[in-house]
DNA sequence: TCATTCACAGACTTATCGTATCTATAATAT
DNA sequence: ATATTATAGATACGATAAGTCTGTGAATGA
């Protein structure tokens, strides 16, 4: 069980985003390549992150995607679950008379999970990583 | 992203051999009889749960499989590594200079669930089963 | 107005993994 | 010995992840 590639490609790219907040749009074409990804792949992932509302895409000529919100507000719950969906870590298959223990008790700890997640903001980050050389982000 | 089915059947037929323990071992018929699934599947997961030390398997006739360790020893957290494995739920797919930050947070928030689950003990569950009908579990 | 540059949507392919079954083998009780 | 049980391995099927390709539409700049 593991979080699919997908939500990782995303989470740098937001990463990549909130660093550099320019005025001026960021393309696919730029943002792969500084991961290193393909494009096509990754501007599915970016057209989900639209669609969560976390960032805004501006389509034609110097166009590409810049923050919606403001950076402080994005979580890394807010990534993954635009990538990953909601749907719970577990669901039991069998139908019991009432509520499943089992189930209560793994979404339980998922929730614990789910706090860290949304109170760790991808802004977090940016203050550890070196501004000038403004090459590498990966 | 979801927890296998696998790891369902394994902890409802966890709870049932910690709500039982009998001196008598349970055979894979029964136990898949009363979760209503099928043997030979079942029996793949039972197997890893031997493999992980969690029970005890008897061969040949009046065979089965019981507790090996006191059952307040058996958290949920050993249940789901039995079956899930025990990589982590997120592995960063970029090579950085130095560790990837966005994968420490993400373990970190991992680790909290863990160790909900891990203080969770399958036999806590069981005060909240009626004892007496003894025939439906699920 | 026209061409360029971009995001976006959908169809499609491929690989991987979960789910499940079947068969054969080894161990144990009666 | 024979029936009963767990265990291992091979196999099949379906779903989902990973990735590519192509066409469409929107905005920009010349």
């Amino acid at each position: 069980m593991k979080y699919s590639q997908a939500t990782d490609y995303a989470l740098h790219a937001m990463l990549y985003l909130v660093a550099e907040t320019p005025d001026k749009p960021v393309s696919v074409q730029l943002l792969a390549e500084k991961l290193g990804v393909s494009q096509t792949y990754l501007s599915k992932m970016l057209t989900k992150l639209v669609k969560a509302g976390l960032i805004h895409s501006v389509s034609g000529a110097n166009g590409g995607y810049k923050l919606k919100r403001n950076q402080d507000d994005i979580s890394f719950l807010d990534v993954i679950q635009a990538i990953e969906g909601t749907t719970s870590l577990f669901e039991c298959s069998f139908h019991h008379d009432s509520a499943c223990l089992i189930q209560q008790v793994v979404a339980d700890a998922e929730q614990q999970m789910m706090q860290t997640l949304k109170s760790k903001k991808i802004a977090d980050l940016v203050a550890h990583i070196p501004k000038q050389p403004h090459e590498r982000l990966t």
